[in-house]
Formats: C-alpha cells, sequence, structure tokens
DNA sequence: GTTCTTTCTCAGGAAAAATTCAGCTAAAAC
DNA sequence: GTTTTAGCTGAATTTTTCCTGAGAAAGAAC
C-alpha cells in the first residue's frame, strides 16, 4: 500500500512516516502543497494524508478537488489544527473521507489509515486477541474470558497499543509516543499510573497478570501462545 | 552516510567523531554555529548531531531553520544539557527529528543515528547473535540455547556492547565510555562487577564461557563462528 | 450549579539496580 | 619463592525505578 503525506510541519510529517513505515505501508512526503499536488496526481498511490493549511498556492481543498476532478478517488484523510468546526463539513464536502483534528494520538491515526483501506479489499482484523483477552477496535469494547470491561479512551489506547504489540517490551517513551498526542508533555509516572488502572480492571479481577514490568525497559503484554 | 557533528564542546565533539567513525559513517565536526549553518546548507550530509546551545550569532535552533528554509530535510539530532522540559518541544518544532539530553551514553546516541538512517535504507540488524547467544535491540530480551535471560539495563549495555563488537579485546575504559554516560565517573571495578553480573547469567549457568579475560588489556566475547 | 468521570500530577515508600568498598585470589614479574 | 599487581567477589551503600493512594483540574452528565 502506497500513502502519500502532504504536511508542512516537518515534525508531524516525520512521525507520520515514521509511523506508517512501520505498519508496513510505503510512505512518500511532500512539504508544500505544489510538489504535493503533483505528486497526487501523477503517482499511484491508495490514500492521502492531507493537511488542510498548506503554503504555496495549492492548500488542501484545493488538493483534494483537484485529484477528484481527474478522477483519482483514492481515500484522503484530512488534517487540521484545532479550531473552527465548520471546517469539517467543509472539507468532507470537497471530497475527503475523514478528518483527524490535531493534535492526535497516532494509534488513532494508523486506526482510522486502517479504516479507510479496509474498505474495498478485506477486513484488516477488528478484533485483537491475546489469550482469553479481546478488544474490538470498531466497537470499542474489551472482554475477558467473557465479561464486558468497561474502559476509559487512554486506558483502550493503552491496552489497544500493548496488545498490538504483545509479547514485546514497549519503553514509556514509546508508549507515549503512541498513546497520547504527538505534542502531549507527558510523565512517565502518568504512564505507571494507567497501567495500574489497567491491571486493576483486566489482571486483579481474574487473578492472572497478562501485563508484566519489565523493569528498567517498560512493560509487556505477555500471552501464552 | 556523512554526518556533520556542530558541537562546540570539544571532548564532546571528539568522542562523538570517533564512535561514529568507528560505526564507518563519514564524519565533519565543526565548533560554532556559524561554521556549521554554513556546512549544513552547503555540503551534502545524510544527518547532523547539532548542540541546542552555541557561541556566535547562530544557536542550534537558529541552524535548523536555515535548513528547513534551504530545503535540507536531513534528520536532524539535537543534543541540549539537562535543563528545561519545554526545551524539547520547542526544539522539536522547529524540525529537529530526534532529542537528547547531555550527559548520554555513546552507544545511545548511535542507536538514534541508527534509527534516523533506517528510514530510507536497510533494516540496521536487530538481532545480535554469538554462537548460541542471542540479544534483541528491538525488544531488549536475550536468550541463550534457547533459555530467556533476564538482564538490567546496564547489564544489558554492557552485553550488547561487548556482542557488536564480538573477537575484539575491549579495555576497561572503552566500556566505560560507550556504556556509560561519556562525563560519568565510573570505577574500573564497576566494570569488573558488571562482567561477573553477566558471567552469573549467561556463562555460568551454560558451562561454557563466551566472556574471556584479557589480563592487562581488558575483556573480549569470544564466538567459535 | 452540582455531581460524577476522566485525565494527569504529586509525594511517599518499597524494591531493585547501580556503584563502591575492602578483602581475597591468582597470574606475572622479579 | 616472594612480591607485585590485575582482576574477582561478597557485602554495604547509594541511587533509581516502580507502585500506590490521594487529590487537583477539566469536562461531561444530570
Amino acid at each position: 500500500m502506497r500513502i502519500l503525506v502532504i504536511e508542512d510541519e516537518h515534525k508531524i510529517a516525520r512521525a507520520l512516516k515514521r509511523a506508517l513505515e512501520q505498519e508496513s505501508y510505503a510512505v512518500d512526503v511532500c512539504y508544500d502543497g505544489t510538489d504535493g499536488n503533483a505528486m497526487a496526481t501523477t503517482e499511484p498511490y491508495d490514500l492521502a494524508i492531507v493537511d488542510r493549511m498548506l503554503p504555496g498556492d495549492h492548500d488542501g481543498l484545493a488538493i483534494v478537488q483537484n485529484m477528484r476532478n481527474e478522477r483519482i478517488h483514492i481515500p484522503v484523510l484530512f488534517l487540521t489544527a484545532l479550531g473552527r468546526t465548520d471546517d469539517k463539513t467543509v472539507g468532507l464536502d470537497a471530497g475527503a473521507d475523514d478528518y483527524l483534528v490535531k493534535p492526535f494520538a497516532i494509534e488513532e491515526l494508523l486506526a482510522r489509515v486502517r479504516a479507510l483501506l479496509r474498505r474495498p479489499t478485506k477486513q484488516h482484523n477488528a478484533i485483537l486477541t491475546v489469550d482469553d483477552l479481546q478488544l474490538d477496535t470498531v466497537n470499542y469494547s474489551v472482554t475477558r474470558a467473557g465479561k464486558d470491561i468497561t474502559l476509559t479512551q487512554k486506558e483502550f489506547g493503552l491496552l489497544e497499543y500493548l496488545m498490538r504489540n504483545k509479547n514485546q517490551t514497549l519503553s514509556k517513551d514509546s508508549i507515549i509516543a503512541h498513546v497520547w498526542d504527538y505534542d502531549a508533555d507527558i510523565l512517565p509516572n502518568t504512564v505507571e499510573v494507567y497501567i495500574k488502572y489497567l491491571r486493576n480492571k483486566i489482571d486483579i479481577p481474574f487473578k492472572s497478570n497478562l501485563i508484566k514490568t519489565v523493569r528498567g525497559f517498560g512493560y509487556k503484554l505477555h500471552g501464552t501462545s
């Protein structure tokens, strides 16, 4: 899958590229609207992630309109700075397929990208499973041993990240980078606290610990299969 | 791969140059912002390591901003003295790709450099192997003869350094320089103690010694292949 | 407006890791 | 064979990491 990222904030662009490549997409990045417009209309991409506000003579809206005029109907995900709500309808009317407000968590963007790419092709697995623990990324529901578990948004995001990387030790830094907004200034201790919350809900009532502490390195969700 | 180092502390600059060259990068060093700015914007580098605070009329931030203005999009790694946390976001917002707080261990810097350079090219080996001993630098896990071994952070760092330089005799001084922070004030005896810890975990249970003492010179991890 | 929930920080303590110390062992030098 | 010196090791000390209860801040629900 080839993805085009048009984003003038280099830091975000780079973070997106890294995250998407880790999910084994092929990613091209460009930093202004003119280049972006050229690439979007000449190269065969499967999806585009486009900043709404761009320097140069083509802003995000114009790029999407151009693409649609050229009969390029790949999914487009708009990024936009926090702000006016009517932006959203304008963007979607112009032909974008989804909309994400900065700042956002990388995991949420990845989820939306998967959702957009899922449509014509086979269902990307929406349900994550580790032992008797299940997490449904579409319904946002979690069960263990058949019992429903209610999580808050952050707890859910953290668990999703752990489950997508089961049996891997994840440092607090990488947890922060994936679960929180890209510009959040979060203390490592906050991760510890959320791990505790998760343990209270998914481990302690079931008297078996999936979440392991790897002292000095981070945490690991350990499944036995 | 060509790397530019802009750092006014000569001691650090020299240590970086030596370490990077040992990893077979081509390294240029300059010691102030004005030179640095000129070199960064005229010579074709693959990566820049830039001190945040520099004498002269260009500090680290200004250099990165200049580079981005000139459409030079190579990865930039910022170095900064321990201090204000909001420095981090400022630096990253300015266009830096990574951030390292002094003092740091050379090995950590090398790891981050590899990560930054990994993006378009081949994946740098994530798993190091010496005989039946394996170390996974992504998962932070170690096994010997298929058995899991739990190491502390320092033990892990030491073993990684030994494995990256297998069959080479490494002096205690160079071990200290690579595994500890560059200005750490560590006794040679501390290295001896950690070698003992490692031996207790990776040699003694397996009744075969990979770690050899080279009396008068240092230690060597000896693999038979 | 009040209450409840969620997010995040803080401070204290327990446990583990990092480092040093001092006595010991064994190889090398004389 | 003795002396010297580098390296080994058990234990003490210092530092760091992690866990936890409590609570502030902000927002959603009533």
